[in-house]
DNA sequence: GTGAAAGCGCTAACAG
DNA sequence: CTGTTAGCGCTTTCAC
């Protein structure tokens, strides 16, 4: 069997009592009784019992993840990120993998059950009401990050100035009739960007023409290279030719340079391009992209939940990110391409 | 605060032995008891508690996976079926992503903690000496997915196997001068891919042209579109000209592909391009690959740790998987080109 | 069929 | 500074 702190006490020569002070490092205990148990259990070669421990402590050492089962760089490096900002306190990490929505409100009731976590981050879930329902229903600490909703913590991105910056930038560089390739209408982060869209070119007074705005369908709500593929092919199809192009995500702008180049385009020299993640395999393909920090957004979640957890009463407050332009061979200026 | 078995059975009129009992399906209830000790349970809004669970039961209802922090399709997918396997069994996922090998080790530490989980998985980890001695001493139940080692259970894939196949497709299309373009001398899958693509040649009695082998470096074991493409262009220079070029990953391909164009050269006219992984951005890039079953090594990879949980004696087993290939464009018949 | 009672391994008052 | 003693919430003999 395994040993216990009975073991540890036994041959110490002490209580049980005098053993716990020792392993968590409770000052009332003489210097060489410390020594002694910690020698002991060293010898022992001894393990808290985490279950035990937790029930003991009425509290619990996990922390729930709500995420989407998408193999995006992005979850993995929220996750790392979370996992990351969370081991330093012993916290380990619980995944729930959600493929659809309605698998996340499932995901999402395995980490309600109680006594199971600490708390609960879910991660760019679209705040749909059976959610928040059960998150009330349920008063346990919970921080969303890439996403948000009026009564919880959250970590977000600024999907809006995101957009904002990336036509802004393709407006700089002289382009004049750019399109927009969003993912599903029903994706927020896309929508919020599409609204970028509409408030930078209105910010040139240049009007918003809708015969260059695809919206990609398809499965993990369109954001994929197929779907930014099929999206980009009819829009030059209807005979729209757009010198420049705002893909919602990475993925997608790989599928529309894809369509681009089908159709006999120079990319940047007819068309210039920018998409959104940063993603390492555009990075390589030298994509113009918006940088999202991930890794950043995951900790950031995880530490404050950390907090929310030290003090229950804080209140309740929204992070936003800013991405961040990143400039690159999608996006030189035309004078550059024919120097 | 929550409702215990307690509170059910001061209600229901029973003692907590019976709610338990009710609870857990055990038959010795009277039916009627039942009835009432489980309307009254659904009336109170009854949650287990987990953590109180597993202590008095002595076990744990969690499983702790190993797994290499990179975002590629396919830990996602393992992880997928990881999850689902264990979801019947009311098992959840314990994450450790570990970044590099070191990390690998002390993640593992962490979930080798006692009464942490009830066994592990560990994803794709090279089997450094270090990580047996310790599983060794945690005598926990253990099952490697994507890895082997004799001490343990396995789900793992044949990659020499896949190596051949891939190889053997490329001259079945008339390639005879086939690149190889290899991750990391240290990883295993990759060499076992190499060792495959020997084979394939032996076995037509073509002779190894130590000049078309080139090995990518680089983090994540050279198993990135950058080292691809670097590789790719470095035997490119030295003269080389295969009209066949393996790649022991698909992102790696990526990287070949862009360097051929680069060079001027077409594909599959020029040369033929097979992949390994089948992930889902190539698949609509139209890459010619071997197929990975990784939603399934994870959930058989569940599914064996949970066999192993309820029978301790299984003696140790290796299940290998042959990956399929899955011929794309870029393996096209010459013939069938020109026509 | 049901209840009393003894743990699971650890923490945390409460005394001393 | 240290030991005694209740629990944490649930499972599981062992009697009745």
């Amino acid at each position: 069997m395994y040993v216990t702190i009975y073991h540890i006490a036994e041959k110490a020569s002490v209580s049980i009592a005098t053993v716990s002070r020792v392993l968590n490092d409770n000052p009332r205990v003489a210097p060489e009784t410390r020594e002694r148990v910690l020698s002991v259990a060293a010898e022992l070669g001894y393990q808290p019992h985490s279950v035990a421990q937790n029930l003991a402590r009425r509290q619990s050492n996990l922390v729930s993840v709500v995420v989407p089962a998408m193999s995006s760089h992005f979850f993995m490096e929220v996750l790392r990120g979370i996992q990351d900002a969370l081991a330093a306190s012993g916290h380990d990490v619980l995944v729930h993998l959600a493929k659809t929505r309605s698998e996340g409100v499932v995901q999402l009731d395995r980490a309600l059950r109680r006594g199971r976590s600490a708390g609960i981050l879910i991660v760019s879930t679209p705040f749909l009401s059976s959610l928040v329902e059960r998150l009330g229903r349920a008063k346990q600490a919970v921080v969303l990050v890439d996403c948000e909703h009026p009564g919880f913590n959250s970590i977000s991105v600024d999907n809006k100035r995101g957009g904002f910056l990336a036509v802004d930038h393709l407006l700089d560089v002289g382009c004049r009739k750019i399109a927009l390739l969003m993912a599903s209408r029903s994706s927020t982060p896309s929508s919020d960007r599409h609204a970028g869209y509409v408030e930078a070119l209105a910010s040139r007074d240049m009007p918003v023409d809708e015969n260059l705005v695809a919206v990609c369908d398809g499965e993990q709500d369109g954001f994929t290279e197929s779907a930014g593929f099929d999206a980009m092919q009819r829009l030059l199809q209807h005979g729209a030719r757009p010198d420049g192009v705002f893909a919602t995500s990475d993925v997608q702008a790989i599928g529309v340079l894809r369509a681009l180049r089908d159709a006999g385009l120079d990319v940047p020299g007819d068309v210039k391009v920018v998409g959104f993640d940063d993603m390492p395999l555009i990075r390589y393909a030298e994509i113009s992209t918006m940088q999202q920090p991930m890794y950043r957004l995951g900790s950031l979640g995880a530490a404050r939940l950390l907090e929310q957890l030290a003090n229950p009463d804080l209140p309740i407050e929204n992070s936003v990110h800013a991405p961040e332009l990143i400039p690159r061979s999608t996006t030189v200026p035309v004078e550059a391409v024919i120097a």
